[in-house]
DNA sequence: GTCCATTGTGTGACTTTGTCACTGTGTGCC
DNA sequence: GGCACACAGTGACAAAGTCACACAATGGAC
């Protein structure tokens, strides 16, 4: 079956999972769903606890935290090829927690149920092996967010983010408002820290899009420590 | 054996783990062993992962960030009753993460070996379920954090801390620098909202000690948003 | 006891960041 | 054109972090 092939494939996609002993592999792929979800749809959320555990196959999901004082702040993103374990384990325990899932594009997903990955922790150590890997990397990544957010100056992470939204393209199309939410911080603050920037001649602005002129004088900024 | 039966006791003081399978208690207390560590000995750190899982019996465990720029964060604690896979399943992937647990008073724990944490979740769906249990809430607990250090006010912050560190009794032994290590903060602006707790006559202050004088309203303050 | 190093705390000047209350200014729609 | 509406700029001020100190309490060493 064509169908049959499509969906074995997914798996391999994974860097994590490729090295499943095939009996594994064949059950993820025999009780997944494909699933699509439109650009800016919610993934998950408060009251909001996804059914399935998800592997992303297309798109961004960014996990954002809504603050009881209103303020929000992006947490992390799962990019395709990545799974969401840490959400879904979340969720199993405590749904009263303020995180939310969004999609950044159109999100192309396999998602397994629940009893589904249940039975594969418990069969497979490579399954095993690959969750608390999942687990791992989005702690250690909290625990940056946590160390940037206490420490760091909000230039050298202004400067930080530029690259790493800009990727190979100079030019990100953002807002001061969405930059401010990637931050944690208030938007008045990345209009200064903008500013700046352009001042020394680094960026240019222009309405919704930031153009990066000197690379390497952000990047020299943001590996400040 | 007496031996016997004192060690088939640690498990039934883990609300999380009395209700597992007996086999899976069985396993848990034959191929664990009891360890003590003094007071103030790093249990797990930069270059020091940690061979077991731990399960605390008594004393507690704090868990702090070192940052590069040479400042210090509490993340979390580790109380009698609760276990650290969090720490255990990020060192099985990543060691090159600066969290580190330091022993708050005398230490005794159950080790349990990787072999047999990994042989436990693949067998016993209710220690998977005290396992995933555990991460949730010590993310959630990050979640936390991230949200107050990012966007809570320091004096509610401090009073909060100052509530949680009294307990039931009034008079905290500390100092504005440790004080100022478990928000993240510097020690000149602890010293400064002390003074300002005290001016109002809230709290009296003597060196390396903090007494609470008018708690309700230390509570009042730290139950704002 | 005195001397002395260590640790804990107080303070002022200054910078950075966050908050508030605004004013404009493009953009698309009716 | 008029009109929302999202986006960006600004000044005044408050809160928090940084730096460079001074000074006090504590606990040995002698």
């Amino acid at each position: 079956m064509n169908d049959k092939a499509m969906e074995t494939l997914w798996v391999d996609r994974f860097p994590g999972l490729s090295r499943l002993e095939p009996r594994t592999k064949q059950l993820l792929v025999q009780r997944s769903s494909i699933i699509t979800m439109p650009t800016a749809s919610v993934i998950f959320g408060p009251g909001k606890s996804p059914e399935n555990m998800l592997f992303l196959l297309e798109g961004t999901v960014r996990v954002q935290q809504v603050s009881e004082t209103g303020h929000e702040i992006v947490l992390y993103r799962i990019n395709a090829g990545e799974s969401c374990v840490l959400t879904t384990a979340c969720l199993l325990a405590y749904d009263d927690y303020s995180a939310e899932g969004v999609a950044e594009s159109e999100v192309q997903a396999a998602a397994v149920p629940r009893i589904v990955f249940d039975d594969l922790v418990a069969q497979s150590p490579s399954f095993r092996n690959f969750v608390f890997a999942a687990f791992s990397k989005r702690i250690t990544d909290l625990f940056l967010v946590i160390d940037e957010v206490a420490f760091q100056r909000m230039d050298v992470r202004l400067a930080h983010k530029l690259i790493e939204l800009s990727g190979s393209d100079d030019t990100i199309a953002t807002t001061h408002q969405k930059l401010s939410v990637e931050l944690g911080t208030a938007r008045e603050v990345i209009s200064r820290q903008l500013q700046e920037f352009q001042r020394r001649g680094w960026i240019e602005q222009s309405r919704g899009a930031v153009r990066i002129v000197e690379r390497s004088k952000l990047e020299n900024l943001a590996d400040r420590d």
